[in-house]
DNA sequence: GCCCAGGTATAAA
DNA sequence: TTTATACATGGG
């Protein structure tokens, strides 16, 4: 893979087995808008624009630097996505058709907080309202980034009593925030250490948060801590196992559940109908 | 008005 | 241990 720099950014390629579509607005970031031919986004306190062409990637107001100390690992360029989806194709014919339905899904390495706190404020909630709850808890509490904002950090929102954020209209979730942003920001909750920890300790660390439940843990583990082995099951997984799956368990999808679940998660969200 | 949404805390059985 | 209900908000 090949990163050459220009005026306005970088190109990577060859980049096989990427939808930016498909991975950055598929319910794992809530933060990627589609702009210009491609998405525009903040992470890691960095405002690109992402844009595909065949194999061609191209990072705009990003640099060589950035893209081997952020970018190269944000959209974990470095797994072969092809063998995985061979891999996971062969456990279960639904699964092989889920994968083959959007094969440029790849699982983002998000900032740990960003995910873990975007997905405290998933719970019993829609994507489109989680982007607009995300959205002004940026614009009221971030730092600003190119046209947007940064997502804010736990110290800056650890200081903060759930009233105020009554802004962003989380509802019954700011009292949530408050409490990770706290146990986040004065070291109670480690989620470096969740990295390395034997998975159920993992889930344990961060479900000392109150609003934390084994879905946000999983999703946290999966999406911001890239433990791909985490299989979150929401409603829609729920339904998938009951009618698709019969009789698996999470155990039953591999060393790659996390991402096998994000292919099913996609698949069926587009396909409402494999439920009726 | 009702139902649902990438769930969880709490109380009751 | 499992099951039922409230929870804030907004779109369909």
């Amino acid at each position: 893979m090949k990163c050459v720099e220009f005026e306005k950014g970088i190109t990577v390629s060859p980049v096989k087995d990427l939808n930016l579509g498909e991975t950055l607005d598929c319910g794992q970031s809530f933060r990627w808008e589609e702009y210009d031919g491609g998405y525009r986004g903040i992470a890691f306190d960095r405002e690109v624009v992402m844009k595909l062409d065949g194999e061609e990637l191209t990072i705009e107001n990003a640099t060589a630097e950035d893209f081997e100390k952020i970018w190269r690992g944000y959209l974990d360029l470095d797994l072969d996505y092809s063998m995985i989806r061979d891999s996971i194709s062969a456990l279960h014919p639904v699964l092989k058709e889920a994968a083959s339905y959007a094969p440029g899904i790849r699982i983002l390495r998000q900032e740990p907080w960003e995910a873990l706190c975007t997905f405290i404020i998933s719970q019993n909630n829609n994507i489109k309202r989680i982007k607009g709850i995300v959205k002004r808890l940026c614009e009221g509490f971030g730092e600003r980034v190119g046209s947007g904002y940064s997502f804010p950090t736990a110290e800056r929102l650890a200081e903060l009593e759930p009233e105020d954020l009554s802004e962003i209209r989380a509802g019954f979730r700011n009292k949530y925030i408050i409490d990770a942003s706290r146990k986040v920001a004065d070291g109670e909750v480690d989620l470096e250490s969740c990295r390395g920890l034997p998975y159920e300790d993992a889930r344990a660390e961060l479900m000392k948060i109150k609003g934390v439940g084994v879905k946000v843990a999983d999703c946290t583990l999966l999406f911001g801590l890239h433990r791909i082995e985490a299989f979150p099951v929401d409603v829609w997984m729920k339904r998938a196992l009951e009618k698709l799956f019969p009789g698996m368990t999470a155990d039953d999808f591999g060393e790659y559940a996390g991402i096998a679940q994000q292919y099913i998660f996609h698949y069926s969200r587009m396909n409402p109908k494999l439920f009726e």
